[in-house]
DNA sequence: CAGTGGTCTAGACCACTCG
DNA sequence: GAGTGGTCTAGACCACTGA
């Protein structure tokens, strides 16, 4: 025998990692199809099949109907960012979770709100801004649009007590939604709620979702220039 | 019959979304097991199973073992980010790529690139910054560590002409990274690169890669506050 | 048009975990 | 301990696409 039984898809892939590390098989490398792999491990096709299937998926490799399977020469590797409610990401840290409604008013869209929403300037919206605190200190400043037509139980929701992402995740399903990373200079309404110098660099999360084509809510999330986003590759 | 085929995973994932954005399923709901659904569509559990396995990875589905599968009650929803390379990532904005190499030294790590890298003070690094250019103007700043012992051939490299991103890339595989987003104002020296005012805000992205538990690189890179980083949800 | 990956099926066994 | 999801198998058909 030349090999030993490989036969769970996560000890494929291992192997398959293995000769990549190895540069058994360099980047470029045409491998082995999925039958000739099936056999040599001594497991069916469609576990070989599942182990290339993920790992093509985080970039590592690129599959083509007729022309195989290739060590990705030019790896676009994916990483999974976790998107969590603001309240769970401060607990998680194990730090004391405080919230502030610092606004709330109904109102027509900016022309930068308009723009992402892609509404008309006569929007019927809901306008709310509010602070998230991690053991009583500035740590995201939220600002809001929702479409009332989208999400009408808005206007009841108690956000004094509770921040909008934490109503609208539980009450208004989305299909799908963009979110932009970015870069920006504190404002002095900014700098003043987030407690830092005014013009200091603040990391900016924006996010828009809709229902099918309907837009919901569009959200602009600033954080002090201490915090920092991670994710594992 | 009470309900028409539905065979495929994507034609699953399909109906189980409906079903959730249509508020039948709200946040919390228990659905129903794999047999049943099966049965219900009229297809094998195993497509059901891929289906409801992915959709679970992307934070919309809660399963274990034994209590069944419910609708996500705080949805931890996951993105995927591209992390192309600079080239490729300016070349597909249609824009003309350009490099210049800015500084290339052998030297100990400073103490910022000793912490991240879990390494003594006096190990053998290559120090390489160099610019992105797209069409012409300021891209990207990218400042680089490099642990010599682990990637040998970094000394003969063509840095002068290629970015040390794309030679590693296709000469030294890793097993894993730590990739980190956060905001600084401009350094005068990034300032002066990146053609931007003093304490301009800049997007930075940390990355350090490994091969099993030997240190590889770390980078930072600077973009300037027009930049923003985009994904789908 | 032939060979690759993409998917579905029916059945089976297993691991975990909740009641 | 029983029921759920997690996985593997052997076989089959299909869609795409590059030689």
């Amino acid at each position: 025998m030349s090999q030993a039984q490989i036969n769970s898809y996560q000890a494929v892939q291992a192997e398959i990692m293995k000769r990549i590390q190895g540069r058994e098989w360099p980047p470029g490398t045409l491998i082995p199809g999925e039958m000739e792999l099936a056999e040599a491990f001594g497991c069916a096709r469609a576990t070989v099949n599942r182990a290339l299937r993920e790992l093509a998926e985080t970039g590592i490799l690129e599959r083509k109907r007729r022309a195989g399977t290739r060590v990705a020469l030019n790896p676009v590797r994916k990483a999974v960012l976790d998107i969590p409610i603001t309240r769970h990401e401060i607990e998680s840290r194990g730090a004391a979770y405080g919230y502030n409604l610092v606004e709330r008013t109904r109102a027509g869209p900016t022309p930068t709100v308009q723009a992402r929403l892609e509404l008309p300037a006569d929007a019927d919206m809901l306008h709310v801004s509010c602070m998230h605190l991690a053991d009583q200190r500035p740590f995201q400043f939220e600002d809001r649009w929702v479409h009332i037509p989208a999400a009408p139980g808005i206007l009841e929701a108690p956000l004094d007590r509770l921040s909008a992402n934490e109503w609208l995740v539980q009450e208004v399903p989305y299909s799908h939604g963009r979110i932009l990373f970015s870069a920006a200079n504190a404002t002095p309404r900014e700098a003043e709620l987030l407690e830092v110098a005014e013009g200091s660099a603040l990391f900016i999360v924006e996010r828009t979702t809709w229902l099918a084509c309907s837009p919901i809510t569009f959200v602009r999330m600033s954080y002090r220039a201490d915090y920092s986003m991670v994710t594992e590759l």
